[in-house]
DNA sequence: CCTATGCATTGACATCCGTCGATGGACTGC
DNA sequence: GCAGTCCATCGACGGATGTCAATGCATAGG
């Protein structure tokens, strides 16, 4: 079950002081990099805001593949992406699979991306 | 002077609404990547990093190369990417360029991640 | 002047990434 | 069982990206 590559645990919690304060070492750097990668694309970004601002908070890819006007499975692709990322959770009920907000993740970001002691 | 291609003028201030509070335009989706592409690499992280805490809160090319390990191209070719997006500002004293945080950059993200009401 | 240092730019290269069409599996309803 | 819907995966393709060596341009110091 263990890849036999050393991979990133991107599941492992990230150290959530900001990048500021000191200075940030080659694994936490990477392991960050990461989750900003998957945040950094214009089309992953208005999912992660659609499915937040769709009712219930969660949203399945049907709902989605025509407000970002892209086809099936490269919305599907870009779910997984944020799934992976462990911003996004999939819960399949009967035929669709409904995406919805990992609570704190982005918040999670945002405190490393905040700077201690602003000027 | 003005580029004849519709670039995005990633200086032009993006709107500070959280993306999870409506949805996100395709426009300011890719604004906001453009921001988010920068610091979604390893090594800019930590070139944020260490310019941050770096003495003065500004550090030289020269400051940099060693810690990350990287040729001086290289650096200096991150180093546009973030001053690019408008998270580094770079004066230039004699013969060294010094780069150094633009105050509130970081944070601006920071705002546009956090969710508003947390449950 | 001439050399040395610090840096940006260029060109090249390998790799990664976003996108699609095609396919197949899972579930629903008739 | 069969057709239809929803979705994940695969393979392929073009474009973007990170890295380097080489080069050139300033500035500082003999």
């Amino acid at each position: 079950m263990a890849t036999s590559l050393p991979v990133l645990d991107t599941t492992a919690e990230i150290c959530c002081a900001p990048i500021v304060r000191d200075a940030l070492s080659p694994e936490n750097a990477a392991a960050l990099s990461v989750k900003f990668k998957a945040i950094a694309d214009p089309t992953r970004l208005r999912l992660l805001s659609l499915v937040a601002a769709h009712e219930g908070a969660e949203a399945c890819v049907c709902d989605l593949t025509e407000p970002v006007n892209l086809s099936q499975p490269t919305v599907s692709h870009h779910l997984k992406v944020l799934v992976d990322a462990g911003l996004l959770t999939r819960s399949k009920r009967g035929t669709w699979s409904f995406y919805a907000l990992v609570p704190g993740a982005l918040d999670g970001l945002a405190d490393i991306l905040r700077t201690p002691t602003t000027a």
